[in-house]
DNA sequence: GATAGATGTGAGATCGTTCCCATGTGAGAT
DNA sequence: ATCTCACATGGGAACGATCTCACATCTATC
């Protein structure tokens, strides 16, 4: 393990210069030498050491990336994981390795201790406050947000057109007939949860005064969540003849599915459920979850590439980068 | 962003040595100097160059996690996004910094990477052959392996007790009266689903002749694979009287059972299903999943823990650490 | 046969820290 | 007045690579 270059210089009788050319392949080196060390190389089993490597190179080919979230499942969270799974992919390929940090309390702590890392650029995941963004910004360091919350618009954004997706629900459940509808509408300090709901309210105000709908605001987005807010209106639903639910995400919608289902009450017949995400559970719950999906795997793959650009020192890259939602229609509509 | 400890020394008027004294915190400095010096740093933001300080130390203070898996969804499924969670939590508490590397082909790239970093040590994660255990050893970076397969005596492992919790859905299943079934079981090549199996079986056979089990082998362990195999098995499972079914884990299960309620059959009523891991998408089913929860948040605590023990030079540390899977009764039972 | 250019090699500085050791104080003991 | 020993501080090497520059060959050209 503890070989380092100039041990393989001196066993290969050259100098450490000659050595770190054969090494890394540039300059010259006469093919008797380059064999010579190669042999050496391989006997040691040597690695060049990658810290060093930055120290001269002030680069470490090592990205950084963090989420943010209040609740605990953060990596398991079918939607960060997704993301996550596609990022990871995607740095691997451009020779980035990556750092994973989760953050429950948004201290400065995570920011710091990467910035301290040198990592050559940050991708932030999930809202972010004002003064972490500023912290970061400080700094200089690359850096690029994925599905955030915020309207600095010197930040470059990766994220899926939630207004639109929220709106292409709507006429999908009025298509189908449904003109009595319920929203659960999870935190809307969240710009994805605010927009989709907007989205949805504007896709349904398009449809004349006939169609009704109304919403109740869920303090945060998780299956538990869905489940007890649906509990508590079920009963005011069904009276009310809504035969409709979205809801701003996947969890929210299969907690309050979940609990439809409890109640006897038949999805898709009786009422029709929707959520926001595509994250894997939706498509395998009975019946299938109807949502729409956000591109994490193209998003991902972009942000890394972005974040490649501007350590590159490419400038003027575009803001804000919206990416298309999908509409997937399965059983539960 | 740019400025070093130099700086900060020139810009408080001291030498490099006293400036390092003061922000590390070690080493005499007047308390007139020490204000002086911190007020620089203070001003100018400056954080110590982690990759510098690694360079001298000989210790990065960053531990690599690779996860291997055939497979796409990797950090996105959820046991092992359960498991990465709880590691990441950990790491934070101890001080490490977090690379995370997914592996899809098991070459020896991702640990070559990783080895060239010069992590502290290495957390590989699920099944990985034998070449690229032997080629990590090599190396002599502390290491261990989590819900791993390998017989290999000198690796400390860190797994579950599928054997126990595989004989305890037996005892489960018996309890409420069942007596012919259905097992689907995983790879048997993996150590979880083949002792998950075998103790099944074993806590069967103990209960005497009257019990009758058919056993299919699927050759991977996802949701799709399940719903696949039960569609091929159901008219059959059915007219032969069975009434229970066991998967080797929550997504061979949750398939299953997607087919029967697509099948109209009852679940519990008709059939009894019962998977392993308990993943979060069992608790969250339409009927709940009955499982044998594996305890990935201790794991991933203590495999941190150990590695932080290995890499602080402690010896003789235990080398197959089993941990207790627990059963957990929901509505599919 | 002198010069230019290609080819191959090595010495030394550099990156930003830490740490050992040397040096310089002033106070108190002899 | 000298010696010690705290207390403070600075100089320089080290970590392991890379990279610039200088130098040494060798070959081709006029």
């Amino acid at each position: 393990m503890g070989s380092n270059i100039k041990e393989i210089a001196t066993l290969a009788g050259v100098s450490r210069s000659t050595a770190s050319r054969v090494i890394s392949g540039k300059g010259y080196a006469s093919p008797e030498v380059r064999e010579r060390v190669m042999a050496v190389v391989e006997k040691l089993q040597y690695k060049p050491s990658a810290v060093a490597r930055a120290m001269v190179n002030q680069r470490t080919h090592n990205i950084g990336v963090i989420v943010f979230r209040e609740q605990q499942p953060i990596v398991s969270h079918p939607l960060y994981g997704k993301l996550i799974d596609s990022i990871l992919a995607a740095s691997e390929a451009c020779g980035y390795s990556v750092f994973l940090k989760t953050d429950q309390e948004m201290s400065l702590r995570s920011t710091d201790y990467l910035l301290e890392q040198r990592v050559d650029g940050l991708i932030l995941i999930s809202r972010f406050r004002k003064n972490v963004i500023d912290h970061v910004k400080k700094f200089g360091v690359p850096y690029l947000m994925v599905n955030g919350t915020t309207d600095d618009p010197d930040v470059i954004q990766l994220v899926s057109d939630d207004e639109e997706g929220g709106a292409s629900a709507a006429a999908h459940l009025h298509r189908l007939g449904h003109r009595r509808f319920l929203v659960i509408a999870g935190p809307q300090e969240h710009r994805s949860h605010n927009l989709r709901l907007e989205g949805f309210l504007r896709g349904l105000g398009g449809f004349g005064p006939s169609v009704d709908c109304e919403v109740v605001l869920s303090s945060d987005s998780t299956f538990d969540q869905g489940r007890r807010l649906m509990s508590r209106h079920a009963e005011e639903f069904l009276r009310a003849g809504r035969t409709a639910l979205f809801a701003t995400n996947d969890m929210l919608a299969l907690g309050a599915m979940r609990t439809l289902l409890g109640l006897s009450v038949r999805v898709p017949e009786q009422v029709a459920v929707m959520g926001f995400d595509d994250i894997g559970p939706a498509a395998m719950y009975t019946p299938a979850l109807s949502t729409v999906r956000v591109d994490t795997d193209r998003i991902g793959k972009d942000a890394v590439a972005m974040l490649d650009r501007i350590i590159r020192g490419e400038k003027d890259l575009p803001k804000l980068n919206v990416y298309a939602s999908e509409l997937i229609v399965r059983q539960s509509t």
